[in-house]
DNA sequence: GTCATTTATTGACTCGAGTTCATTTATTAG
DNA sequence: CTAATAAATGAACTCGAGTCAATAAATGAC
């Protein structure tokens, strides 16, 4: 009876340590020096086991992935708990994604692992790729919700469909986070100091612009 | 005499041959199966001699990538010979940068590349990540200037400083370019499709939402 | 409890690709 | 023509991803 279903819990269980490990080797070394052999060590099992849990590395990162992309949602979905104008909810959401970033950058590279990913198909299978690009749809609608919700209340301007102006924000806020990210994990990226200008004033900047954008004129 | 000086220019020109393959082979394969065996075969050198080129595969890429920059900005800097408003000139430039986009993807997975680029230091030592940093800079300093002309002839709202304006326009249309190559080169990446946007409207849209946050009130 | 069968684990091995280096070949200078 | 310097070569090395035959553990039937 219940053997099998203890067998798969007992597998996802596994694979849950192994995700930490992997984690923990992502955190301590970055995903560029990420090494099945070091994620197999510090999991306490031979290389070989973790092939039996992941497909292969691609899997094994996109499984961290699955977690940076699901913890990012779970931030997005506290925002739209709140009675926030439309509005104001998509800035909350701006600074959600910006303080992400800061607080969990390997998460985040490893969300730019899934954006580089060329080929769904070629050598590169992977239960995962699945499953992050349904959490990243997921985020997405959480977006489109909080730009309708602001039509709704009359806070946002309606000469765009909620769709497009959610991918406009998408997009936007992904290129403003991204400036962010290299600011804070490359030291070779002087761009912000150059110009003398603080992150917090690059993200209000941002929304200032884009509030002048999509804000209903009053 | 100008015996060394023949053999500089020699090493240059041979270094461009060897580029020129590396760029055939990007072009064919991609960047992900871009491997030095097969540039040495295609430049008709043998694998040793690449490396006295290139003091390694990063520094070849980046020998690519300044090839990209640097065609990115001629094209900047036709725009800025125009007559046109700056703020006609941020839209021209933003236009520039999603055609470069269209026409020389693979130019743009190596700036990609760059951007991914870690640690300048550790163990990746290349003299091209100085040279593409430098072009980085100037095409940067191309929309400043653009951004410079608009608020001089009163087209683009002086709130903030050219340059911190330009930072937004860098951020939020690396951004925008980011989707449209995904759109383009990922066949997994359905997000448009879905939601029923074209190209041209997603870039319409970000044009006209920025210049509802830049433009000058007339 | 024992044994057969299925499932899980292991680590030595293969394989591909980046990098190095001793050797060979070509070029220059005297 | 010869010594010295520079360039080119490809075999050998390294490192890490992925494989697999052998081994161990767990399960279920008797």
């Amino acid at each position: 009876m219940g053997v099998t279903e203890r067998r798969i819990r007992e597998k996802e269980r596994k694979r849950s340590t192994m995700l930490d490990a992997a984690e923990s080797i992502l955190i301590e070394k970055g995903l560029d020096h990420l090494s099945m052999e070091d994620v197999a060590e510090k999991a306490e099992v031979s290389k070989g086991s973790l092939y039996q849990y992941f497909q292969n590395k691609n899997d094994l990162v996109l499984g961290i992935c699955f977690r940076a992309t699901h913890l990012l949602n779970e931030s997005f979905k506290e925002v739209l708990e709140s009675n926030l104008s439309g509005l104001m909810l998509v800035r909350e959401l701006g600074e959600r994604y910006l303080n992400y970033v800061k607080d969990h950058p390997q998460y985040y590279s490893s969300m730019k692992f899934l954006d580089n990913l060329h080929s769904s198909g070629v050598g590169g299978e992977s239960d995962y790729l699945e499953l992050c690009t349904q959490n990243r749809q997921e985020g997405f609608q959480l977006m489109v919700e909080a730009i309708q919700r602001g039509i709704d209340d009359g806070s946002i301007k309606n000469d765009f469909p909620a769709e497009q102006l959610a991918l406009l924000f998408w997009s936007t806020s992904h290129g403003v986070v991204t400036i962010s990210y290299m600011h804070q994990n490359y030291e070779h990226f002087k761009l912000l100091e150059r110009i003398g200008m603080q992150e917090n004033e690059l993200f209000n900047a941002y929304m200032h612009i884009l509030g002048c954008g999509i804000a209903a004129n009053i």
